[in-house]
RNA sequence: GCCGAGGUAGCUCAGCGGUAGAGCAAACGGCUCAUAAUCGUUAGGUCGCGGGUUCGAAUCCCGCCUUCGGCACCA
């Protein structure tokens, strides 16, 4: 039985390019998760977006003299072509500023506060005498009250490392301009997470399957659960849906709020854009549905306590959650909800159509969080500042995607931190990714072409001849295995060993020599390095889809087993259009199983795999990091 | 400071209660179909330090050293 599978994957941040330790943390891995459950013929959408709200985008665009949205939209694209290169396959990768985006969060807002989980609160805030905007802790600087130490933040002390509240520093000032802040009392509302404290220590304490860190990490997060401030003063992001606040230009709803609600918007617009505004419930509201989220290890809590805590507290109310707009909107809300989206011009239009009757069904909570490592650069953190940081664009535009993508798996932070060095990437890519499969490929191919010009047919197979198939095609079943559990560098370990095991069994066999004794002998050692290879190209799909592609097609295969991505324009009630990753899967012809052969089958001529990199690029990359 | 994770061969990492592993780098040999690719052999570690539990610890517990992450208004 089909099962459906939502991969979620982080959102980026659209305050500038993203770097390659991005696309490794949770990218690359969710996109190998998500081609092989394609290739099981499981039902899956993989929905993300870039995460376009909150401070330092404003920030951002203060300093060029643009808005907000100008840099919004600039690195939606910029992100967007990223991963479009990378091959990252997603069902829809979209963007926060969507009204379909603003809809969904204000009703899981709405909602939540409806039932009581959000409670209101003064609290005393930092805001810029210059520009009026709040400035957030980190960005208040002064006196450390205690230690005496001039360049304190004002959420921590660097010199002294203790926790500060901004308004004790002394001689305060604004880390964007230097001017003195403004102190003054404003009203936030705050999620009532204690509420969900049982629930939720229940809940996590359960799931045996999660990665140990993630799961211990997070039960000793709710240790201590408070409420938790879901509001920020600032111009850029949703309006709070209540009628003292929906028109107002000082207070929106603070961004982590609205990014995770992103994985159930996107999945509600992937929905609607292909004509089937009700399909995400099969996702959503389906027991037997398997949602994995991937993200990097500094996002854990937003997955595993405070978005859950949300989607508990949703539970099956709101417009989403009841099954319909119907449902919800009884005679009692119709009116608030009326309020609520008065910004928006056609609210029908963003409603299920033809929920009504469906029964209440609560939205269903994460079966995994697949959290991964940090990256670090040439044994250092990445710093976009300080000019440690190596672009996704800036790598794709000199290197193959797939040498990059196995690079991230292969030696990629999915357990600890791990390094990234240019040295050690080209080593990668020529010592392991060229010299054994793309050998074992290689010349397997050009011998074939050469002398048979077709998949031969094979004599009866000998000991060896079997015993290698038989080891090679095991990893249906050892690689599938560890790719379910999200074991991805053990996984595309197990299929360099398998094709390792064939260049041994050339080696043995040397059917280079035997041709010129024994073409039939010479036949079956191909046609066995062929039918290996045949396997091989199956297992390597997930992690290296573009030359997987060749490889089927140098086969004599036909159709796409990993095929192109595409960008839609979509244009909502406002009249304002926004561009989605997305791409038909459904067509393609890989499948996670044994299959024939087809001898007589003409190949297309064969060109290599994956390109040996000269040794001197790594002195010209380090110079160019350098410079 | 509190919480958490890591410190294993020259390098990058896997193993996480049962005689120390992989790849690369190093040394030697075979092969020459293949992107001078490949195959084989050898060498290389008191598994951060100190205690403890156990028949047995890299693996569990305690302490210390060290690196990194989180600690509510950066995402």
């Amino acid at each position: 039985m089909p099962e459906h599978i939502l991969v979620a994957v982080a959102w980026p941040y659209a305050n500038g390019p993203r770097h390659i330790g991005h696309v490794a943390g949770f990218g690359v891995p969710s996109d190998i998760f998500a081609r092989y459950h394609r290739l099981r013929g499981n039902h899956v959408l993989m929905v993300s977006g870039t995460d376009e709200h909150g401070t330092p985008i404003t920030l951002a665009a203060d300093k060029e003299g643009i808005t907000a949205r100008d840099i919004a939209d600039r690195y939606s694209q910029v992100i967007g072509d990223d991963l479009f290169n990378l091959g990252l396959s997603y069902d829809t990768f979209t963007r926060t500023t969507t009204e379909n985006h603003y809809a969904v969060t204000q009703d899981l807002f709405k909602t939540l506060y409806d039932k009581g989980y959000i409670l209101r609160q003064e609290t005393l805030g930092a805001f810029s005498a210059t520009t009026g905007r709040t400035l957030p802790d980190r960005y208040v600087e002064g006196t450390c009250p205690i230690c005496g130490y001039k360049d304190a933040r004002g959420d921590q002390c660097d010199n002294c490392g203790n926790q500060l509240d901004p308004v004790d520093l002394i001689d305060p000032r604004s880390k964007v301009d230097g001017s003195t802040p403004i102190f003054k009392e404003t009203e936030h509302f705050l999620l009532d997470l204690p509420a969900f404290g049982e629930r939720l220590s229940a809940w996590i304490g359960s799931q045996d399957h999660w990665r140990p860190n993630v799961r211990s990490f997070s039960l000793n997060f709710i240790k201590e659960l408070k409420p938790r401030s879901i509001t920020r003063d600032l111009d850029w992001g949703v309006p709070i849906p209540l009628p003292e606040y929906v028109d107002r230009d000082d207070k929106k709803i603070y961004v982590w709020f609205d990014a995770v609600i992103g994985y159930l918007s996107a999945s509600i617009e992937w929905a609607n854009n292909r004509g089937t505004p009700e399909a995400w419930r099969d996702w959503w509201q389906s027991p037997d549905a398997r949602h994995y989220y991937f993200m990097g290890k500094d996002n854990i809590v937003f997955h595993t306590v405070i978005w859950p805590g949300m989607l508990l507290g949703y539970g099956a109310g709101g417009v989403y959650g009841g099954g319909s707009a119907a449902a919800t909107v009884g005679a009692q809300q119709a009116e608030p909800l009326q309020i609520l989206y008065k910004t928006l011009d056609s609210l029908e239009e963003l409603l299920p159509s033809d929920g009504v009757g469906r029964p209440a069904t609560p939205l269903q909570l994460p079966y995994n969080v697949v959290s991964s490592e940090f990256l670090t650069m040439e044994g250092k953190k990445f710093s976009s500042s300080r000019g440690v940081v190596i672009y996704v664009n800036d790598v794709l535009s000199r290197y193959d995607a797939d040498s990059l993508r196995y690079f991230l798996t292969i030696a990629g932070p999915e357990n600890q931190d791990t390094d990234f060095t240019w040295a050690e990437f080209v080593r990668r890519n020529n010592d392991e990714l060229v010299a054994t499969w793309g050998n074992l490929v290689n010349r397997t191919l050009t011998n074939v072409y050469k002398n048979f010009g077709s998949i031969p047919q094979p004599a009866a197979l000998s000991e060896s001849d079997a015993a290698v198939i038989a080891q090679v095609e095991g990893g249906f079943a050892s690689i599938g295995e560890l790719l379910a559990g999200a074991r991805f560098k053990a996984a595309l370990t197990e299929a360099m060993r398998l094709a390792g095991l064939v260049n041994i069994y050339l080696s043995e066999q040397e059917p280079w020599k035997v041709i010129k004794v024994d073409r039939e002998r010479a036949a079956t050692i191909w046609y066995t390095a062929l039918r290996c290879v045949h396997s091989l190209r199956i297992y390597f799909t997930p992690f290296l889809p573009f030359s997987s592609q060749k490889l089927h097609e140098y086969l004599g295969h036909d159709g796409f087993i990993a095929g192109p991505l595409e960008f839609k324009e979509y244009t909502e009630a406002s009249g304002r259009s926004h561009r989605v990753l997305t791409g038909d899967y459904t067509g393609w012809v890989g499948r996670w199983e044994l299959s024939d052969l087809p001898v007589g089958q003409a190949l297309r001529e064969p060109k290599p795999l994956f390109k040996k990199l000269d040794e001197k690029v790594v002195e010209e990359e380090l110079a160019r990091l350098g410079a």
